[in-house]
DNA sequence: ACTATATTTACACACGTGTGCATAATATAG
DNA sequence: CTATATTATGCACACGTGTGTAAATATAGT
């Protein structure tokens, strides 16, 4: 009903000037005490709420950071999303969510909002389609702080969250070298995302060091999904050779291959092994349940938040750097 | 590097005043086409972006709207988010994610946030300790839109947008009775909060419909969760008379309880049928594939987001409404 | 009582934009 | 070549807040 109440209706209330209002609300010493007492009564009775968006625009700080994600209803990135969103609002930071749905165009449009916006600060992770991370630097011309995390870009010098991707997935093969398979696919994503790269670096390292005559590397471009399933499917096992274990850089995809293998009659892990990134807990019940390479996702946003509190902090700081953290390989009965 | 550019800087540095640069920007027609250019071209070289929060202040419009949920990293809620972010995006808005974690003093704390940043509107789903929605009562206050979804309180007069909720647990019921199940039990929530209550008030009425002689209703209190599985199968399966149907208003949380089942050796359907509410597909993987009530999530996000919008826009109307959309019964094998 | 010092309040400005109104510059007509 | 119409620009203010500085008032010291 009634319009926002300001310091300034406060003031002609009460018959003051409003910078006396203002500093009685911030406990300046120089108010005396009975008008202080006066004025926030007044304030509390009548619901006064600072307005940031005024504190904003005069500079005071930035209270809001934004977060570009490919697709927030994806385990990993609403898991990430989360725990940021839990630390940010513990330090008064409002949270705002850009979904690039893979595509370069909309993280261009979602850049320049952001800016116009001034926000305090920008945690990212690239879309498929974004063969650099070129667009990115806008930030730093409009001394916007940025981290990335995840899908990670090796052009553009920002601080970075990663995880050891080339070392567990040579660590994977290793486990199904030792466990007996031979003919080890590689489900991936676009080589010129950090993670997918690497992630093929560390299988095409594998591979050389144990002497594997079969190499395969599938590209998924468009984002990953169930229906996925089937088109990998036709062509993991097209060809005369056909896999024997199969690694995969994306659960939901995953579970559409599982489908389309129990559909074919092949068996889990009989006549073909299965790992693949990302726990939700549900790998555990799926029968049988399946191995996964396990992502430190509080400890990936975590350390991302902090990295980027940082920097809004103190300014001047230019250094950037990239932390790498571990993954770690959950055995089940998949393989 | 420089420090962000405004339109007083391209003033000064043309010589003019910033009020003509200000309409050469947003094409006022009567600023000469000579001028316009050159100031669209200044602006253009030294990447001129509008600064917002100077608009915002100036009450020209909001451009930011709040989304609250207990969990943004539960299925149903981060697929709500993805879609009105989405559509909100189309339509110039920014998206604010705030986390009640299902805890009522920090919903009253996110309430508080909203106001102070003046958001344009919110759409929200309440946390399972808010015993009552009045303080949801300050946005009317403030005037700010509010539109809620899924767990909706009745308490407060507001538009809303639900399921139909007490006819699809009477469906299930009846399905399940058909079947042949006579002990059917109803995994739920805290009844204060129409979504659950409603399940259970059609639970019952079927159960007194179909004259059955078991009724057990099992009340999760603080979020769903796979640790829950245990505890809920030691309530239910204590008992000397055990139920051989149960109906879970939680996806997250049937998968502990399978997990539990499985461990007991407890056979889906034939030792007890399982049904649960949410479908993000891994329902179809699981084995058995569980049948599912599946909500609308896209239609049930793009309705609260056009009632939001409607509301931001016609700031007059004052009438609130209830919108209810229907879920559907996927039959799998679990029952 | 008169100056010196301490306390409390008011004034004016800044942050970046946009707009009604006045004014200046230019064009058109008689 | 003046009078009028047209067009282009500048001025001042508003949005809500906070702060440096000046002004008003009170208290103390001699």
């Amino acid at each position: 009903m009634s319009k926002k109440i300001t310091i300034k209706d406060i003031a002609t209330a009460l018959n003051i000037h409003h910078s006396t209002v203002s500093r009685a609300l911030r406990n300046d010493s120089r108010v005396k005490e009975e008008t202080r007492k006066m004025i926030s009564a007044y304030a509390d009775e009548h619901g006064y709420q600072t307005n940031m968006i005024a504190l904003e625009l005069r500079g005071e700080k930035r209270n809001t950071i934004a977060i570009i994600v490919p697709n927030i209803n994806h385990q990993f990135f609403s898991n990430i999303v989360s725990y940021i969103t839990n630390q940010a609002s513990d330090s008064g930071f409002v949270v705002s969510i850009f979904q690039s749905n893979e595509t370069y165009q909309q993280e261009k449009n979602i850049i320049d909002t952001i800016i116009q916006f001034n926000f305090a600060g920008v945690i990212a992770s690239l879309s498929m389609e974004s063969v650099d991370g070129l667009h990115f630097n806008k930030f730093k011309k409009h001394n916007i702080p940025l981290v990335m995390f995840d899908r990670v870009s090796d052009d553009i010098n920002v601080s970075k969250v990663v995880i050891n991707n080339a070392e567990v997935l040579q660590d994977a093969v290793e486990l199904l070298v030792n466990k007996g398979y031979n003919r080890i696919a590689h489900i991936s994503g676009p080589p010129h995302l950090n993670v997918f790269g690497e992630r093929q670096r560390g299988y095409k390292l594998a591979v050389k060091q144990f002497k594997l005559d079969y190499e395969k590397i599938i590209t998924v471009n468009k984002g990953f999904s169930m229906e996925d399933g089937k088109v990998i499917y036709d062509k993991l096992f097209s060809d005369t050779i056909t896999p024997n274990a199969i690694i995969s850089d994306s659960s939901v995809l995953i579970y559409g291959l599982i489908e389309e293998l129990r559909k074919k009659k092949i068996k889990i892990p009989s006549d073909v092994a299965l790992m693949a990134f990302g726990e939700n807990s549900i790998m555990e019940i799926i029968e049988p349940a399946i191995t996964s390479i396990v992502q430190p996702d509080g400890e990936i946003a975590t350390t991302a938040y902090n990295l980027l509190l940082k920097k809004i902090k103190g300014k001047s700081d230019n250094r950037t750097e990239t932390i790498m953290l571990s993954a770690t390989i959950k055995v089940r009965e998949s393989i």
